[in-house]
DNA sequence: TTGAAAGCGCTACCAC
DNA sequence: GTGGTAGCGCTTTCAA
């Protein structure tokens, strides 16, 4: 059985309230008692009980992060930024995978209430957005990543989802490109939603237009990439679009899966831009152009605010906007034209 | 504040222990108390804690799992597999991230431990397995995934990697290569020297050899493939191999990197076989053949027999082995020809 | 300095 | 049926 605190105190023969002591480096002990409670610890080799410590009011120091889909690179390497910085502070990570589904979203954040996690970091979307409200009348610290609760006073980092849709569209207008479309994610995800506005805007700009028809909106996967960008690549070739931009690399996947079904060279007969610059970016096929997102400063970041707020409450609300970035790839060029 | 059992026995009017029986279903209770106590459960959002009841002995409902690397996305899809299995059945997922390194995992076992989780799931390697002695003195549920853990009685779940070895080579030497090579991951990882065994085995039953220099160990990053296969790939014309067999999907995108850095066609020049069949597999240029493995399946299955364990301890240790499947796209190829 | 004791929220046993 | 109560392992006053 695991030797408790009770244990320790009994071997080492002092109170536990002195072995608590030691633990958390309060109070007064005298160094030798000190010393041999330490010895004690190590020969039962205990190991003290979060469960307990929580119970007593401290901290479970664990995090929970809600995202739609952990298998999803990008998540995968958001995850991965953030596990390494709340490791460092001694933290663990809760994952949960939504899948973009309220039900779902309000089952974990009950889930990881109940189990009383120090902090959350949500990274997926909700149509319902009074979800929140409980939480955050128990004043549960709540940080948002990669995705905006607007009318919620939240910490939040993003990216500047709307220059991101600028850059793509301003590497299509100088490429030359005349007909644009867009496949974008649901509706009710914000950073999506920027990453058009974005991309409408500088379109606009440069005084063109996009039509409504040419504005898909897909689930996330790469099936659904493929379905759309099917219908936009067979349109009559009046209508056909020369550049797609795609509000994620996996909905890019599938449009270079389209053109390759659709026997369209990549990126003479159509170019193709991405979002996040995750893996999949980088191992195309054609490689892909891309709008990259700073992951890991948004991950360290995100728990950075975390932390803050789990410690000094009541504070102002930040919202950081870190810089995206254009990549270049081979997956754009000039319409009709071998780059 | 976060209401209590004693919020909830108060506004009833009951006792504590009426209000634990209605939750926990046991005892009895006349159907009008229970539907008062539902009631002002319902009123005061009452969550009841995990923390406090986990200190009763009751469990966690917690899982830990513990892997190299989370945004790898052959990890990040057994996570989701497992995650989802296990939200089934009311548990969560700690993710854990080792970079295969002991420091690492004997950290987050520690952590996992003194977090009181329920059981972990291990699929990541580590060189002192001395490391995982403690939890099994202490009985703590542990199972396998992905990777073996010779000498320790433990149940284990992984594909049969040596006949996915086998399926490579027998893919190559049907396609007529003569001249072959393998990127394997470290030697400590059991996984990928079953693979290498296998291939080798069935080369050696067709009457072919493998030099030594024709094996190369690399970490896990495609970085890493890169560079081996770049020295592979450089041999002189006579030594050069015309087929390579990738350990994993990651190594192979490096090895499809070095094949188009250097000029040489896939397949036509080199043919390449990775392992997995993650996403990755699909998106490369050109589309990886693979080994796949059963992800989805071996995640849910290692959940089963952990959840298992933690019912009924003491059973006989089940290895439970799945059959891998050659999934052939179009990297490989007859040597020297178009396909 | 040191330790006795009062909880933290919940479960389970036991007496009523 | 019902509720009192003794813990679970740990933190934190507060006396001594």
């Amino acid at each position: 059985m695991k030797a408790t605190i009770y244990d320790v105190a009994r071997e080492a023969g002092v109170s536990i309230a002195a072995v608590s002591q030691v633990m958390n480096g309060k109070g007064k002990i005298s160094e030798e008692r000190r010393a041999e409670i330490l010895k004690v610890m190590e020969k039962l080799n205990y190991q003290p009980s979060v469960i307990a410590s929580a119970l007593t009011g401290k901290k479970t120091y664990t995090l929970g992060l809600l995202v739609p889909d952990i298998s999803n690179p990008f998540f995968a390497e958001i995850a991965r930024a953030v596990e390494d910085q709340g490791h460092e502070m001694g933290y663990s990570l809760v994952i949960c995978s939504t899948d973009n589904k309220d039900e779902r979203v309000e089952r974990y954040l009950s889930l990881l209430q109940q189990k009383s996690v120090d902090g959350m970091i949500i990274g997926t979307g909700m149509d319902n957005k009074e979800m929140l409200k409980p939480l955050m009348d128990r004043s549960i610290p709540i940080v948002m990543i990669a995705r905006e609760m607007q009318d919620l006073a939240l910490h939040t980092v993003v990216c500047d989802d709307f220059v991101g849709g600028c850059m793509a569209a301003q590497h299509f207008v100088a490429l030359g490109h005349k007909r644009l479309a867009i496949l974008a994610e649901h509706t009710k995800v914000t950073s999506s939603r920027e990453r058009v506005k974005g991309f409408v805007h500088t379109l606009e700009e440069a005084g063109m237009t996009l039509s409504d028809h040419h504005v898909r909106n897909c689930r996330y996967t790469a099936e659904d990439g493929k379905r759309e960008a099917l219908e936009l690549l067979e349109l009559p070739p009046a209508e056909r679009p020369t550049a797609l931009f795609c509000c994620n690399d996996m909905l890019a996947i599938g449009a270079l899966q389209a053109a390759k079904q659709l026997k369209l060279r990549v990126p003479e007969d159509v170019s193709v831009v991405g979002f996040d610059n995750t893996i999949l970016a980088s191992v195309t096929d054609p490689p892909l152009t891309t709008i990259a997102q700073p992951i890991e400063p948004m991950g360290k970041k995100v728990v950075d605010l975390l932390l803050l707020e789990l410690k000094k409450k009541s504070q102002d609300k930040q919202r950081v906007v870190m810089r995206p970035e254009l990549i270049v790839r081979q997956s754009t060029g000039a319409p009709g034209h071998v780059e």
